[in-house]
DNA sequence: TGGCTGCCTTGATGTGGATCAAGGCTTGAC
DNA sequence: GTCAAGCCTTGATCCACATCAAGGCAGCCA
């Protein structure tokens, strides 16, 4: 690997992410501009940090290859999974208010980020408007879904929760190929529950009573979606009792 | 009042918000920079929206004075609070990644905003840099509360939520010179118990159970808080039962 | 003044999910 | 092949909070 291909293989003009990622909105006039913003690539093996809880903020990584979990913790060893994400989306937004991270990130399997220096993205971020305002459609982005887990964790019951899960994670595989009823799930029941604020066991019993349903086929952490209609309405209808 | 008298009143350099609102970290010579930023005052009175969830997007605004609660919604009816903001806060973040608001911010008591037109805000904010560094870290700082939040919701019991709740709004009460230990609940049980993911039943008994604990004195809406630490310590240890 | 109306408190009872416990399956090391 | 470590499933029991229900209190309007 010499220089050179090193050079274009972590340009974004040439990414086939481009359409999900950082450069996502940008014109091909300026997207020449971009490819600066990658400083480098790194890999992160599979249950290794990329970064922590504490830990100084440089850079926001956009998810090349792999699966992510983040997570922050009380002072009492609590902790609680605020996310999941895989390719083609942002980490270490939370680094930027404190200029040091408030939670973990840790590989959910072997994955591959771009590292992009904040001050480098403030920078071509003055100059290329499409980019500061995608760089603020991103922050946004993650302040609503947050929204979403909120109404999630504070009024939903298991079924629901789960069903929600499921249908916003194949969306999300969906965007990027993958099949819209068949997925493979990369965390374990505890991280769902924890995501979920559920047990473990009780996510084990909510699969196993869709299982039983008929509406999803559940073999270790292969899933497929047998009915999708079915887990929409469990999201739309549970409320009322 | 006189155009001038608008003029001027309506500058952020003149604010005596400045150090807890948008202009915050902005050097003195910037600070005039900035005054074009806010295009307008208005006024919101009890009960009213400051804007809906669907509507279409076009400015942040900045509490002056007043008290509000954003809430969204499913559509099955059910809703959620997802933050209480008061002077200093900035509302309408939601907005940015859509182009159209997703949560609804209503007054709790009668409110004034500086509206700020969201184009001026990024053009700004390409020629001040201080700026730009605000706007992302007021951003970042919404995500991390939502971490919070998120926390809160998916692993703390009914007294926890409650202390973490109070302790939270006198720091922010604090912060802009109210008392550290008494506190006027602009909300109702209910819009609390949205927040934490709680029926309103159980916000009020978890409020007697403090004031037997002397812990609390609540009258209505009125709240002393007499053991700062015994609230600091149900957060921290309620866990491990 | 009287009587709404909205909000809050408190008690009795019910229940969804937590907890405790036991065992099964899968994977990987040796 | 055997064994151990993780992870998952399932059953029995428990409990924190929800739900249902009945007043109480303060503020407002007629």
């Amino acid at each position: 690997m010499n220089i050179n291909a090193t050079t274009i293989k972590v340009a974004c003009s040439s990414c086939n992410l481009r359409e999900l990622c950082m450069p996502m909105g940008i014109s091909v006039e300026d997207l020449d501009r971009l490819d600066g913003m990658v400083a480098t690539r790194r890999k992160v093996k599979r249950g290794a940090s990329l970064f922590h809880n504490g830990e100084a903020f440089t850079s926001l990584y956009a998810i090349r290859t792999g699966f992510f979990k983040t997570c922050t913790s009380t002072d009492d060893g609590r902790d609680q999974v605020t996310g999941f994400q895989m390719a083609g989306e942002i980490l270490g937004l939370d680094g930027i208010v404190n200029d040091h991270h408030t939670c973990d990130a840790v590989a959910l399997e072997d994955a591959e980020v771009c590292v992009m220096p904040f001050d480098r993205i403030e920078e071509l971020s003055r100059e290329v408007n499409a980019l500061q305002r995608h760089v603020h459609k991103i922050m946004s982005r993650e302040i609503v879904r947050e929204h979403g887990v909120m109404l999630l964790l504070g009024s939903m019951r298991a079924e629901e929760r789960l069903a929600a899960f499921l249908l916003n994670l194949v969306q999300r595989l969906h965007a990027r190929g993958f099949s819209q009823s068949e997925l493979v799930l990369r965390m374990t029941r505890e991280e769902i529950g924890s995501y979920l604020g559920l047990k473990l066991e009780t996510v084990s019993r909510t699969f196993s009573k869709f299982a039983d349903d008929g509406i999803v086929e559940v073999r270790q952490r292969n899933v497929r979606i047998l009915d999708t209609d079915a887990l929409r309405r469990i999201v739309n209808t549970q409320t009322c009792v």
